[in-house]
DNA sequence: CCGCCAAGCTAACATGTGTCAATAGACGCG
DNA sequence: CGCGTCTATTGACACATGTTAGCTTGGCGG
């Protein structure tokens, strides 16, 4: 179950449907999104930097986050890594429908509102509608794929070429859902979350911050990076967007019959 | 398509069953095994150090290691990251199922032995068996958690520490199919394999093996670990096995009916 | 409006890691 | 058997990052 259930509130007001499923956005019908959309049973409200999904528990739901920003974390001797990010539209913990407990924990970074899904339900759609099932295990390879290219940051990068990495991928992926701007990628990390996305200290991600201010990337101010050079960042960090499967002609329409 | 197919020889005998989608002999019955099996279109021989998959090619077909060790990689100015390693009995390209190109490589370590198992009987599987595409599903989840745990490695441990990480891992998934000897693991890695997996040059890697021989912890020889304390190099490490799900009441035998 | 506290920033020094150069050992091949 | 090549190893030095300490800024509640 979801640890922190009591301190939430029911949502009043009906979903969109525009971020829901914002990942799979460009990979399904809509009326295969409203599918989706009608297996969420209700809807939750979590206060920044809560958690969500408590590393370890069995848990027999999962979340779609609707609004805000999530982190995946890991937790070991009072310090915490954070291993991915997630923004509204993306299936959060999914992998726990198949896992059954999660290995990881899922912890708002600002308020969140996240819809909630029976894993019954799933199971169901297993049974009865293989293309959504392959569509939401394709959403789960892209959580893997994502992984993937932080491994090979992380091998490979020094600390300021990560963040701008970080933030390159995020604003790609507010871009596939219809939700980023051009001029600032508005983020609500502290330097220290920044740190832990980095594996580094907060105060070596705080000199790589400057370095990007000095080099004229871009500024990070309170989590939000201002910049209006994308293409010098994207190129500083060696960024390449092609592991996120946004276009091209490999989507799922034109493939998954 | 399998870019190297050419290179490769059909197999002349017949699969065992025993490593065949050993990551998944614990959680399925045999008859579901049996029937993985059968799926299997004919086995590929692969030298050592040649490429099973090419990343960024459509592929149309997934392969399961029998036999042999293999890389994932992934190539960017000619350097070479490796994100994750395979044992026998790992479905290595599943995630090319449901992605339908791969963002990264799959190269053979040493000489390997592959089932290939074409998507359209996958597909089938997805319509006709929902058990079995949840296990397989299962298996690449399992992937994204050793993912997971690579990115909380490289953000919290040196490089000495990485090492002994990684060969843990390496150790308890040969146990889980039974394949591991207490008093060494054998495995084809050069030093330099080492540090592409950690994320740190050929002679740091150098370095820390020479550490972790200074401290008693193991010595590496020609990529084989021989060691007489498991207990402490998996303490060294901060190694927890559970990220495997390798065993305790979340069998998927139990809990998928 | 004040004061508090978390977040951001700076300096100085220790440790981890990269790079270059050089050498020694292991293996394959003629 | 000896040569050549890939792998492993060592030393010296430069750069990246961790750690500790202290200071500044900004948001927020009283």
């Amino acid at each position: 179950m979801l640890k922190t259930i009591e301190t939430a509130q029911e949502a009043a007001f009906p979903l969109t449907g525009d971020f829901l499923a914002g990942r799979l956005r460009k990979h399904l019908s809509s009326d295969d999104l409203q599918y989706i959309e009608g297996l969420i049973d209700g809807t939750l409200f979590l206060p920044a930097r809560e958690t969500l999904v408590e590393g370890g528990r069995r848990v027999d739901v999962s979340a779609i986050l609707v609004s805000g920003f999530a982190f995946r974390t890991i937790e070991r001797d009072d310090k915490r890594y954070i291993v991915g990010v997630h923004l509204p539209g993306d299936f959060v913990d999914l992998h726990a429908f198949a896992l059954k407990r999660l290995d990881h924990s899922i912890v708002a970074v600002d308020d969140v509102k996240v819809g909630v899904v029976q894993h019954s339900k799933l199971k169901q759609v297993m049974r009865d509608r293989p293309k959504i099932a392959r569509a939401m295990w394709f959403s789960t390879l892209l959580d893997a794929a994502i992984h993937r290219k932080w491994i090979q940051m992380l091998e490979g990068l020094d600390a300021p070429q990560r963040i701008a990495h970080i933030y390159c991928e995020l604003q790609t992926r507010l871009e596939l859902i219809g939700s980023a701007n051009q001029r600032v990628l508005r983020a609500p990390f502290t330097q220290k979350d920044i740190a832990e996305m980095c594996g580094v200290s907060a105060i070596h991600a705080n000199r790589a911050v400057s370095k990007l201010r000095e080099l004229n990337l871009g500024e990070i101010r309170r989590g939000s990076l201002y910049t209006s050079n994308w293409d010098a960042l994207r190129d500083y960090a060696g960024f390449d967007a092609s592991y996120l499967y946004g276009d091209g002609p490999l989507r799922m329409n034109e493939e998954w019959d």
